[in-house]
DNA sequence: GCCAACGTTGGC
DNA sequence: GCCAACGTTGGC
């Protein structure tokens, strides 16, 4: 099963807001960049594994465990001129952005990305590759593995 | 706030 | 199709 790692402000989508949504599960809005929605639009399925991750904030890293909970449908708020996410070049009838839902499983302790950077065997990870940008990257199995081992369960009401 | 890295845009 | 300018990401 693949796995991936998406990155969210915890400002905007926090791992608590995911878990505290109808189903913990929230439409993983505004990505707008091509390789990342390609990754939501052609190779997620339901079910794969997703580490959650907060960035933009004090303490980036990984905030929880999640799962891909739906095939990618268009992301509407490239539709609504409102949104800080309006693409004015998409058209409904052939939409630019697609997205999935994200079902929030648990949350973590945060494992941090100086953890991860501390951690010899996830120096490969796409995430930490310098200058890497990308909001959504794949994950190796074993580094899904070492990850889901090492990181701390909290136990929360919802999910 | 700074800035490295890199994706996107647009002129040519 | 090239590439400079510009904008964004995201850690620090």
């Amino acid at each position: 099963m693949p796995f991936w790692l998406m990155k969210s402000e915890p400002a905007e989508c926090s791992i608590d807001d995911a878990v505290a949504a109808p189903h913990a599960t929230v439409p993983w809005v505004g990505v707008r960049n091509f390789q990342a929605r390609n990754f939501m639009r052609d190779q997620m399925k339901i079910g794969d594994g997703v580490l959650f991750y907060h960035s933009s904030c004090a303490v980036p890293g990984i905030a929880g465990v999640a799962e891909v909970a739906s095939a990618s449908y268009p992301d509407s708020t490239q539709f609504d001129p409102s949104s800080p996410y309006y693409d004015a070049a998409s058209r409904p009838e052939k939409p630019r952005w697609y997205l999935v839902d994200v079902r929030a499983r648990y949350k973590v302790e945060v494992f941090t990305l100086a953890q991860m950077r501390e951690t010899p065997e996830l120096q490969e990870m796409r995430v930490l590759k310098r200058g890497n940008r990308l909001s959504i990257t794949p994950v190796e199995p074993p580094h899904w593995k070492l990850l889901l081992g090492r990181m701390k369960r909290i136990k929360t009401a919802k999910a």
